[in-house]
DNA sequence: TATGCTTGTGTGACCATGTCACAGACGAAG
DNA sequence: CTTCGTCTGTGACATGGTCACACAAGCATA
């Protein structure tokens, strides 16, 4: 509860982060300590920037302002960034890497509600902060995750002032929610098989292979370990791909492709 | 797609609204146009603000011009204010009545999202609006519903001036992203007689008198009808509650409460 | 190379939920 | 009273989730 630290230290200009818990998905490390730079770095910060057209275009006063008091903070790759119940502290905008966003039962069941990637906001952070609730879910890093903090002081500010932010902001919770009811309605009314199949798709490589656990996989899509097993065997017995230990190897993609489109 | 219009014509000052489509739920009277006062009416407006404390208490300069802008608009029940694929023109602010947001699978089957209720706005009009995206899924008015109606124009200054009213709309976000998590853990995690007690519980009037079908049970949960109907029968036959047409009463709340935290 | 440990996977039995088909029951309209 | 549309009940079956447990693949260590 009491064990996460998510604002600077005034003298040591330090930020803490604590990573504990349990979580299904890969990435288990815990870290404890990331240093972070004592100053400004306005070259980093507008680098980094320069790769997200929607943000790096604005040239307003005020959004060069939110910009001067931004700090650009690493986190490896596993930490836990907010946790369920908590409140918040910062604005977090990610560079590099990609945050996952997930719920967890009482069960151990897991369901990954979105991952904040690189060029997003982590809408959830404002919108507790703002409303003054507590995180509904967690965050969880799945790779070393590059990212700008602004306080909230300084967003506030730029919601207000810089329209280029404002509709940023706004585009950023519009596609959330659409995530989440899209969400909503595969879990409601969606097959297993065919979430399952779309999810292989999504993660394989070119080579198609998937390096993933059947629990990974589960807690992605919000289901039991036993069903993906299952359901990836029947894969298997229809040709469409190979299993491993902890990897998948798609041997059929056209066929896989059309089961998704043509469950029966 | 086409058949709906949701801006003031310009010469007239009419707003019109058409509701057709299907729904499983109550309510589904077909109406077409609807008459609006043609003239602003701060009166009015501020009577029916005076009872939301969160915005009525608002005296900045910024947002008395939102309101000057401001339209009241009155729809009658059983509309569809908005439907799922449609683009949306104006920022409404709920003051009485409720507005059911849904989902709506190829199948037929449906599932409440959530309610924008009175002193709520509807924040999917904004997100879509402010993200370019189309809505991801439909509202239906289930009382007569009154609420302001504000241009997009003005939303945008008021959000950019108006501190009070920007706190607003982001609590409202807040609420429903906190709301749509909830939803989908339910959905992924929760069983069926605990959500179908939960909600007999939520919309039992002070007799333990519930009239709604079991269809339009259903609806709400996400489930299928015959789902709601065989869990009804055993709830009836523990002796909780008695079932008629198109009504439930309920005999044995203590004993339903408690089966809530103790299902077994 | 054996040994034991941890993690990942396979499987059968069983329960919960969703689908389908169809029967019957109720109430409103004629 | 009949007719009709709506609402409810039910059995059979398919899919998905839970539980218990076996077994296999990698890894570390003796």
């Amino acid at each position: 509860m009491l064990c996460r630290h998510f604002a600077a230290d005034k003298s040591s200009q330090i930020l803490l982060i604590r990573a504990e818990g349990q979580s299904n998905m890969q990435n288990k490390k815990n870290e404890f300590v990331v240093p972070e730079p004592p100053r400004l770095d306005r070259t980093v910060i507008d680098e980094w920037l320069s790769h997200f057209p929607e943000l790096s275009g604005l040239d307003d006063p005020v959004w060069q302002k939110v910009l001067d008091s931004a700090r650009p903070v690493e986190i490896p790759s596993g930490t836990t960034v907010f946790r369920d119940g908590d409140g918040c502290q910062n604005y977090m905008f990610v560079i590099e890497g990609a945050v996952r966003v997930q719920k967890m039962a009482e069960n151990g069941r897991e369901i990954v509600l979105y991952r904040v990637n690189a060029g997003e906001a982590c809408i959830l952070t404002t919108s507790c902060l703002l409303s003054h609730q507590r995180y509904p879910a967690e965050g969880i890093t799945e790779n070393k995750l590059r990212a700008i903090s602004i306080p909230v002081k300084l967003f506030d500010e730029g919601i207000a002032g810089s329209a280029g932010f404002r509709s940023f902001v706004f585009s950023s919770y519009g596609r959330r929610i659409a995530d989440l009811i899209l969400l909503v309605e595969d879990v409601a009314f969606g097959r297993m098989d065919i979430r399952l199949g779309q999810y292989l798709l999504d993660s394989a490589n070119d080579d198609g292979e998937i390096a993933l656990t059947h629990q990974a996989m589960a807690a992605e899509l919000g289901t039991a370990r036993e069903v993906v097993s299952r359901q990836l065997k029947e894969f298997e017995r229809r040709g469409w791909l190979k299993l491993g230990r902890g990897a998948i190897n798609i041997s059929d993609l056209p066929a896989l492709k059309d089961h998704l489109s043509t469950p029966i």
